[in-house]
DNA sequence: GAATCGTGGTT
DNA sequence: TAACCAAGATT
């Protein structure tokens, strides 16, 4: 792309921007604590489904040493529902490395903050830039698909050499402007005007001389070579409600979904169709959990979950469980299932939201 | 470098 | 409906 393409790309674009742009709670004076909060929280997730957490966050934490005080629990608990929790377990690392180890101050450079955990080229580049006015372009799913879109460049996004190829012509593009409103701009035009599907091509700025456009390549921009597979995970839940009506929650710790949140005993199968007399028998049938203590509850219908790379089909066995005084290690009992003080996977919530616990076993 | 990590909106 | 994708990072 010649130069003159790129600086008519951001002149056109810096002047859609500055009419167009988006309020944003954590802008204005910019405090790299809440910058930091709202790039993490904002990674793969929409302005609209995170605004809210972030509220919460900053009224529950509002400085990087609250947050580095608090609870892992706490922080899962606040974060729960929003998915990805391993950004939650580490913005909990990254809060206390800041706190503890830079005396409350964030790093200034792009280099420094990509130290942190949970800090990547992208949101590195962002805090850098919204907060300490550095001169480095973002490069996020919108900046390569108007990058891709505008120079109608068909190398594919996804892989370091992708990375690296759009990263070059993002930084041409920028040129000398003002780094934080043209990534503010970039990403805001990306989400309002060339967006994925139905793009406002006729009413663009840039439509004179985007090159998709003109190809009619536009839907076919930008484009990426893998295509990701799905697997179907088959959990039976054991919602086990002892002789003083407590129910049981056990942590999970595996290197594998829902990483650290809490959940019902579980039987994973390959099938949801069993009946609780059949997973009894089976070899992962918990030992402590003894036969001959138990009454069988009801079953419930089966709970679908589509996550990024899976879907969930899960069924919750209610038990009646004339408990020993002892409970085995690792399980939290809750009074009430709906108010746990613990984060729980979606599918869990809603099987709890559609009242079946309050009913009679 | 490829695979994996959630959830909700959109088409 | 099922696929795509959203202010990506980690292993």
């Amino acid at each position: 792309m010649p130069q003159t393409d790129w600086l008519f790309f951001r002149t056109a674009l810096l002047d859609w921007y500055e009419p167009e742009r988006r309020p944003m709670p954590w802008k204005g004076e910019p405090d790299p604590y809440r910058v930091w909060l709202s790039e993490i929280i904002l990674q793969q997730t929409r302005v609209a489904q995170g605004l809210p957490y972030f509220e919460r966050f900053v009224a529950a934490y509002p400085t990087v040493t609250d947050l580095a005080g608090a609870d892992d629990d706490a922080v899962l608990k606040l974060w729960e529902g929003l998915g990805y929790y391993s950004r939650a377990r580490n913005l909990l690392r990254a809060a206390r490395t800041v706190a503890n180890d830079l005396d409350g101050h964030f790093p200034d450079t792009y280099t420094g903050l990509k130290a942190l955990p949970g800090v990547g080229p992208y949101t590195a580049a962002a805090i850098a830039s919204f907060a300490f006015g550095r001169q480095v372009a973002v490069l996020d799913g919108n900046v390569y698909r108007v990058i891709a879109r505008f120079a109608g460049d068909e190398a594919p996004t996804d892989g370091s050499s992708g990375r690296k190829h759009f990263q070059q012509a993002v930084d041409q593009a920028m040129g000398d402007t003002h780094a934080a409103d043209f990534n503010q701009a970039i990403m805001d035009f990306g989400a309002l005007v060339c967006t994925p599907r139905n793009a406002a091509c006729p009413s663009c700025p840039l439509a004179k001389q985007c090159k998709a456009r003109a190809k009619g390549t536009v839907y076919d921009l930008p484009v990426k070579k893998k295509s990701i597979t799905k697997r179907s995970r088959y959990f039976h839940y054991l919602v086990i409600k002892d002789t003083k009506g407590s129910f049981l929650l056990q942590q999970r710790t595996t290197k594998d979904i829902w990483q650290s949140l809490y959940e019902f005993p579980l039987i994973e199968a390959d099938t949801t169709d069993l009946r609780l007399r059949q997973l009894m028998e089976s070899e992962a049938w918990p030992t402590w959990l003894e036969p001959n203590r138990i009454t069988e509850g009801k079953r419930s219908l089966v709970y679908r979950q589509q996550l990024s790379h899976q879907t969930i089909l899960a069924v919750f066995h209610q038990i009646e469980w004339r408990a020993p005084t002892k409970l085995p290690d690792r399980f939290v009992r809750i009074d009430r299932a709906a108010h746990s003080a613990y984060a729980l996977p979606r599918v869990i919530n809603r099987y709890l939201e559609d009242g079946t616990l309050t009913l009679d076993l």
